[in-house]
DNA sequence: ACGTTAGTTGACCGATCGGTCAGGATTTGA
DNA sequence: TCAAATCCTGACCGATCGGTCAACTAACGT
């Protein structure tokens, strides 16, 4: 094996141990005893375990907020460049998704987490979730929380492997356009499916 | 009749703090305080934070296991008919969904929460996921994830209530539908799709 | 040679965990 | 009135949690 840091290996550990088991289930100790180290040693290169957790999240935070920025301002940029750039995203990071999506809600009082969950808000704004009807919001809601769902599964079940990162873009891809874009028309503000109806 | 036991106040109580701030960081101690009692009395009603997690879970599971064995002795059952009764199981066990959805992984040593993880992989095969392209393993993947995922989605942000459940289940078959059904025919070969098969 | 720094560790801390237990109330049935 | 059953509780238990700390080792620049 090539020579990993202890500091990495310890977060490459922490991460797969968080997603699998749980960031509540998973004390320092065991992270320790599998990095073959002491858990005095993880607090050395951790300061706690929020910060480890942190860590290890932060960078895919990072990442979508700066997209999610670069939406903001050129203002021009289609929905349909939003959704390949968040699939590219989301596999990036494919091994943090299921830590922000299974236990995000779990761990709000993480700042990092409630930073996550207040970057997904911003997702739903930027696609109208709040002022859609309840068929609108719940193709945004089916769709992206299908394919992080989906992601998560796959990646906690040691699917990934198994297939191709090119297909599963690919797929991806058609399904989120398929539900997002029923009709011919764009996914442009004015209207995403039918003027709501009546209530 | 109408004065609800402390038992199942106990009960309600506990799926919502499992259900918001996960089974792990909920504490029996926590669960007594919110229902003005005491740790002891709470294990006397369930004896274990186990059993108090099987009890929540178990009725929603034990549907699902019906409603799959219906499916089995019934061999001409529709697709269509189990997509229409599983978001009615969905629906019915609102509640629950975010915690077998965002914690069954988690828990998967708690005897209920492997037979409920068990119990949808034996959804996932009635739909041939294995033998499916990576198309059809993704369509399923995204449709059931994130309808469940969804439903978790709303209940645990406390949106249920502002959703006629109607529409709500009226919505949810119609994308199910969209996804599992993309083409004109159905997506299971032969034998399941149709009650009769040609000969 | 020396001091500095980074890395590591076992011992230890207070807090909290799930769970046990003996016994105090309260109700019920005879 | 007595006794059994039911409900509830404070005190307590061993285990484990995240985190601190002083001491130790190894490497490096000077």
């Amino acid at each position: 094996m090539a020579a990993v840091t202890l500091h990495d290996e310890l977060r490459a550990i922490a991460l797969a141990e968080f997603a699998t088991s749980g960031y509540a289930a998973t004390s320092l100790q065991r992270i320790a005893d599998l990095a073959g180290t002491s858990k005095a040693s993880v607090l050395y290169h951790f300061a706690s375990k929020e910060l480890l957790l942190a860590d290890i999240v932060s960078p895919a935070v990072d990442d979508l907020d700066r997209l999610l920025d670069s939406i903001d301002t050129a203002s021009g940029l289609r929905h349909a460049d939003f959704v390949e750039n968040f699939v590219d995203l989301l596999l990036r990071h494919r091994e943090v998704v299921p830590l922000v999506i299974n236990q995000g809600a779990t761990l709000d009082d993480v700042p990092v987490m409630h930073r996550a969950t207040e970057i997904m808000r911003r997702v739903a704004e930027l696609f109208r979730l709040a002022s859609g009807s309840t068929m609108e919001k719940l193709r945004f809601g089916v769709a992206f929380g299908g394919v992080a769902y989906t992601l998560a599964a796959a990646e906690r079940l040691g699917l990934s492997g198994e297939i191709d990162v090119d297909d599963l873009r690919g797929a991806l891809l058609v399904i989120l356009h398929e539900l997002l874009v029923p009709s011919e028309q764009s996914l442009a503000p004015a209207s995403l499916a039918d003027p709501t109806p009546k209530d």
